[in-house]
Parts: C-alpha cells; sequence; structure tokens
DNA sequence: GATGAATGAGGATTCATTCAT
DNA sequence: GATGAATGAATCCTCATTCAT
C-alpha cells in the first residue's frame, strides 16, 4: 500500500452552463445512480457509466474530475431527493398517523427509482476533504427531520434535541426494513409499508421503557 | 494457457487437514472479514488479505479458488454466528421482554466485532451456482428464528407463518439500526440498545394496525 | 468483481477505425506473430506482445479481449498468407513441374517470414466457439486447393475428391519438410527446394502403389 | 526480462537404486508424456504430472531437479523408442519396399502411444547446457539411421554422406505427415500408410532432379 | 525418503485517467 | 467542447520450487 496523495479536488470541473452541457450532466449522474444501484461501488466504472450515458468518457472526466466526485454527485442528487421527500412530510397539519402514513410513503417512492442506491450510498465513506460537509449536512438535517417527526408524533416540540436516539433509532430502522424489502423485491407492498407505518407508529406511540408491555397505553 | 475447465467451483480448493493448514485458513478467514467490513467488497484485495494474515498469496488461493470464494466462506463464517445466537436465543422459559433483550444484546454482540461486516455482506450477492443454497438457507432460519420470537412474544406459538411479513420487518429494522449504530460507532450504546428492544417490543406488543394509537392493549 | 458476463467473445473487442488504431492493431499482430513463432505458445505473454509492439499492454486489450483472441487474429493473418501463395499457383496455364515448383516456393516463401509461426499455430487448438469455423474453413481450402494440385498434376481434374487422402499426405509432407528445414536454418537451401520438388513430383508422378518400383527398379 | 541465470543442472538429481524409486520415476515420465502430448508445452504442470503420476510434488523434485529437466528425460525416452524402432529396421536382409514399410509401419506404432508427443518434443527447444549433447546424439543418429535407408534403397552403401539433404526431406516428409495424421485421427488409417509408403518410395526409387517424370529409371 | 503446505515471482487482465486530434 | 485511443498502475491468479514435518 503506497501512500495516497488524493489532493482534495472540487466537486466539479467545471459548471455547466449551458442547456447540452446540463443534458449530459443529468445523463451522466443519471447513468451512474442506476449503476451504481445494480452493481454496487465495486462493478461501477466511470467506462461503462459513459457508455450507458451516451457521452465519451472523455465528456465524464470533463464534468467529473474523478470517479469519486460522480459518486458524490450522485449522492448529493440522491440525498436531496430523499430529503425533499422529509421536508414534504408533516408540513401541514395532520394527524400523527397520517404523518408516519406520509413519510413511508414518501420513503417507498425515493427508493423504488433505483432501489439499491440509498444502501450502496451509505456503505461508500463521504470523500473527506471538500464534500465531507455535504453530506454532514444532509446528515445533520437527516436527523432533523427525524426528531421533527418524532416530536409531532409525541406532541412534544419542545424536546426535539432530547429524541436524538429515538430519531437515530428510528432512521435506522425504517432503512433497514426499505433495504430488505429493496433486496428482496417486496418494496411495493402495501403490507410492508402497513406493517412499517405500524411499527414506527408503536414505537412512537409507546411510553417508552418504563411500560414495555404496553399494558397500560399513555394518555 | 491450457484448457479452461471453468467447473462451478467449490468454496474451497482444498480441505485443509494438518493443524498448519487449519490455522492457514482461520488467519485468512479472519483477515479478510476485517478488511470487508473495513473497505467494503471494493477495497477488498486478496493480496492485501493475504498480507494481513500473515500468508502468501499462494496459500490463500490453495484453499480459496477465487476472490468471490473467499467472501463466501466469510459470509458463511459470520451467518453462522449470528444464527448461533438466535439459536441461543429464547430457549429456556423466559419473558417476552427478556427474550427480546437477548435478541438484541446478541445481534449487538456479533456486529460488534466486525461492525460493518454484515451490512457489507448483504450487498454482495452471494454467487449463483454452489453455495447459492448456503445463502438461501440461511435466510431460511434466519427468518424462521424471527418468526420464532414473533410466535413467542405475541404468544401464539400456532401462527408463525402468518408472522411472515413481520419477521420480515423485524429483522430488516433491527439490521437497520444496528448497521447504522456501527456506521456512527454508537454500537455500545446503552441507550441504543435500550431504544431498540422499547421498538421491538412496541411493535410486537402492539395489536397491529386496528389499533395504531395502541389505546388499549391487546390482552 | 461485479457481474461476470463471459459470453463468447468476438475475436475483436473492438474494431479499429482510426488510422492510429489500425496501426496499432498491426504493430501487435506483427509482434505477437514474431514472438510466437520464436518462443512458442509457451513463452508467449501479451506483456511482451505490447512492449514489443511499442504500444501498452491497455491497449493490447482494448483489442483484443484476451490472449487467444490475438493467437487467433495471428493465426487468421497467416493462414490467409498461405492460402494466398496456394491460390496465387496454378492459375495460369503450366506444366505440372511448374506447378509443384510455384508451389513449393511459394510455401518457403510464407514461411521464411516468420519460419516456426505455422508449425506453432498447427500446435494451437484453434479456439472452439466463434474463430473455430473460420480455421475449419480453412482447412477446408487448403485441402481443397492441395487436392487441385494434385489433379492438375495428374492431369485428371474430375477426381479431386478421390485425392483426399493423397492431398492430405502432400500437404503434411511439405510441411514436415518446411518445419524441419525452418527448425534447422535450410529454409532457404537451393538443394532442399530442389529435394522437396522432387519428392512431390515422384509422388504425383508415379502411378500408385500398383507399381511401386517406379517401372524400372534400379538394380 | 531479466537476467537468467539456467546454471546447466544435471539432469538427474538422484539415480534411482531401488525398484520403488525406478517405479516412481516411471510413473513420474509416464505421465509426464501423456500430458505433454494432450496439452502440449502451455499446459504442462509440474503439479498436474505429479498428481497424474500419483506421487507428491516434493517426490518429483527428489528426481528432476526443475520441469526442463522432466521435460528431457520424456523427450529422451521418446527419442529412445524412435531410434529403437529406426534400429529394428532393415536389419535383416529384405527388398527396400519391405525396408520402407516397416521404417513407415514403425513410426506409425511410436507415435500411436502418444500421438502429439513427438510434435511437441520437436518444438521444446532442447536445454543448451548439459543434456544438449543427448538431443545432438539423437539427431545425430536419427540423421544417419535415415540416410541409410535412403542408401538401403538405392543400393548405394558407400554414398549415405551425400544423401544429407534427402535423408533431412526424407525424415521432415515422414514426420509432417504423420503429424498431421495424428493431429487429424487418421494415424491409424491404411491408406494413409500406404500412401506414406508410395511417396517414400516414389521419392527414393527416382532418377532426382533431372528426370521428374520418372520415365527412364536410372541406370 | 516422502509429503504437501507454503512461497512469491510472473503473467493476464481491468479500469481510472489523460491527451492528441 | 467532444471524442476515444492510449496509458500503466493495480489486481487477480498460476505454478515452479522449497522446506518443515
Amino acid at each position: 500500500m503506497s501512500t495516497r496523495i488524493p489532493k482534495p479536488r472540487s466537486p466539479m470541473r467545471k459548471e455547466p452552463r449551458q442547456a447540452r452541457s446540463r443534458a449530459t450532466v443529468e445523463a451522466i449522474v443519471q447513468a451512474g445512480a442506476r449503476i451504481l444501484g445494480d452493481r454496487g461501488l465495486a462493478g461501477f466504472t466511470t467506462n461503462e457509466v459513459a457508455d450507458v450515458a451516451g457521452v465519451s468518457i472523455g465528456s465524464l472526466y470533463q464534468y467529473f474530475p474523478d470517479k469519486l466526485s460522480l459518486v458524490e454527485a450522485i449522492r448529493r442528487r440522491h440525498l436531496d431527493d430523499v430529503l425533499a421527500v422529509m421536508r414534504g412530510t408533516g408540513e401541514v397539519d395532520q394527524s400523527p398517523t397520517q404523518l408516519v402514513e406520509d413519510l413511508v410513503a414518501g420513503m417507498i417512492a425515493v427508493h423504488s427509482i433505483h432501489p439499491a442506491l440509498h444502501r450502496v450510498l451509505l456503505d461508500v465513506a463521504p470523500r473527506h476533504g471538500g464534500s465531507s460537509s455535504a453530506h454532514g449536512a444532509f446528515e445533520s438535517e437527516y436527523q432533523d427531520r427525524y426528531r421533527t417527526v418524532v416530536a409531532a408524533y409525541r406532541n412534544r416540540k419542545g424536546d426535539a434535541a432530547a429524541g436524538g436516539v429515538v430519531a437515530q433509532v428510528l432512521s435506522g430502522a425504517v432503512e433497514g426494513v426499505i433495504h430488505t424489502a429493496a433486496r428482496n423485491g417486496t418494496l411495493q407492498s402495501p403490507e410492508l409499508k402497513r406493517e412499517l407505518v405500524d411499527m414506527v407508529c408503536a414505537y412512537l406511540g409507546g411510553t417508552g421503557h418504563g411500560d414495555r408491555r404496553r399494558r397500560s397505553p399513555q394518555v
């Protein structure tokens, strides 16, 4: 193993200004998302991405200085979608159950495009130095949103911070269920969705560890 | 050169008979598990595995016909550990809460050795042709065990089959929470464990989708 | 890693379109022919071929999916040369003796470029699946040409088919003599050529096995 | 390419004295001959030879210091067989035709055991330094024998040396025909043998290049 | 002597990346 | 800007050979 000196490059070598450029970048990111989701990071090659995108390998490198920066772009794109779902959830006044149903439905929807992509992205360590903060920002808002959901459900707006662990557990659980379903092709199953909603509601609706049997429901 | 005979390779090229062989194989699998967990499949190289295991690359290939077969061996080893945990859970007479606590504690324990390994293994499509059934067998027993837990908790031994989706959701959720925790280093946190136990109990203790608020617990 | 798709590879991975490509492919095939002839299949390495051709190893694999496909390309190239010689023989009206002399001279000429190449190529089993028919086609025309020579010499144009064994013996004998000469460096010797012509003429001129002594035996 | 320093080793590291040793060596040489003939030099591996011979790789190296020395042993063995055939030919008083028939029959017989072996051996450059003289000795006697045949046929015992080129052409032709037949599985064909005998007789019976039509035999 | 586990140099092949056109 | 031919470091894997048991 030699010493890697991966000088942090700017995520994008050149900003696409013209329409054609934007279309090219779009095609590359789309193709990349597909291949990354289908084949995993091992199996993700810039040459194939260019092929599938219908552009030359040279063009790909015109917009992305290296492979990792393309992965980062795909990540940003996907995570933006995820956040968009979460931001769109709980906006209007709605019942806690409805809130959870919206959230779950939205998460299933984002994962339906590239079922395995999210999971793969979680595995790829975000590049440190440059866009690291980008991923950090995502994580931050992501957890915030989950905390908001927790608080909204429990109707205690104030203690969002207190629910940190709960939010983490919740996000992990939702991701886990969706990824498992994505893996075995049951992502569209209504039962799955219903059970996931149930689980989230049960968890959030519970009084917590003081009363695990749930014999006496919370008032 | 010579004639290629790409017959479906058995996972092991040669069964280790002597003590030295067994130690070598053990070292390779251990090193492999570590590297696979640390770097993911994309950063998993046989040369580094051999290096870390302290054996020559030739020795590695004496026992594993190719890289994938080593991954399979690691998979089998890890999945066996997971199943061992599950088999050891719920054996004796215990309260449902205790059952879940044992399960969660066990799952956390298996993942504490190679925190990311399980997640990576889930991503690597098991080789089809040969050991594919091995993974199938694991999945099968794995889901069975979860169904048993569900039934045990709900005290309805009979309808284990009915809880198929519940078991799937449950296993996905537990995996998701643990993998998330493994990723951000909170795997040993007591709060995490407590919340995970809570979530499982809440989910299993609930009456299901007819009563999401859990106002009236099941008797 | 990734999914292996070992579809029967076409002999050429990519058709050279630009002038530079064609020059590269040409250089590779030339260098390959030389090395294959000089060192035999066992000493034929793609890295050395690339070196001698003055291109990078990557370029070699850009045009030839694997080592064997390069060997096939070399084979096709050489066998085409051989057939060209045979096609050019016996075209115009000429005496049987002249026919044989042309044939022998031509065969010596083709083998003078890479003396051992033909012999090596005979040893390398042509890849079955794809170009196998290519070699079959060669063998077919090759034997046809020899049958034509036999018939032309014997002036019995009609029974070309009847001379199948004769053609086979003749081609084997000519090849054998030339290969032996190539091995010991006497390929350019006029005596060798004269004797080979003599042998062929004697064989073809004979009446056949009914009269082995050839009319009047030597005392 | 690095500098090869192939210190000439004695062909056999240790002379087999005991019965078991001799049997081991015999098994190795037999297995080696088979594999060398079947797979060619590329594809001939010491490990497989040991496997097929039923001995350990260590034992193989006990008797043969390296791979080449095993090939040399196989060569010597085969060439001895060839010479034995030639020595057994023409010993007793017999007609020229009979002489040729015996020769051809004998050559076909030796090649029937390992049809491709001889051809492969011709391709493997004999090791220079050590046993090179062994091969030289073979070549020498081999050509001598052919010259004897030529002389015997032509009944001019004295000028064996004069027939050098004729002997070379003859040996090359016979080898070529037999190798071709070996390759396409017609080695046992009676027509092939008859035609080969015819060819040799025609060639040797002819007057030479002054009279290619063979109308007037030499006096 | 025999064994076979271990070694590691060497050779096939891939793929990120560059650059001449 | 776009193209795709060329590059070569990195990786997988083989096999001749050694040596501890």
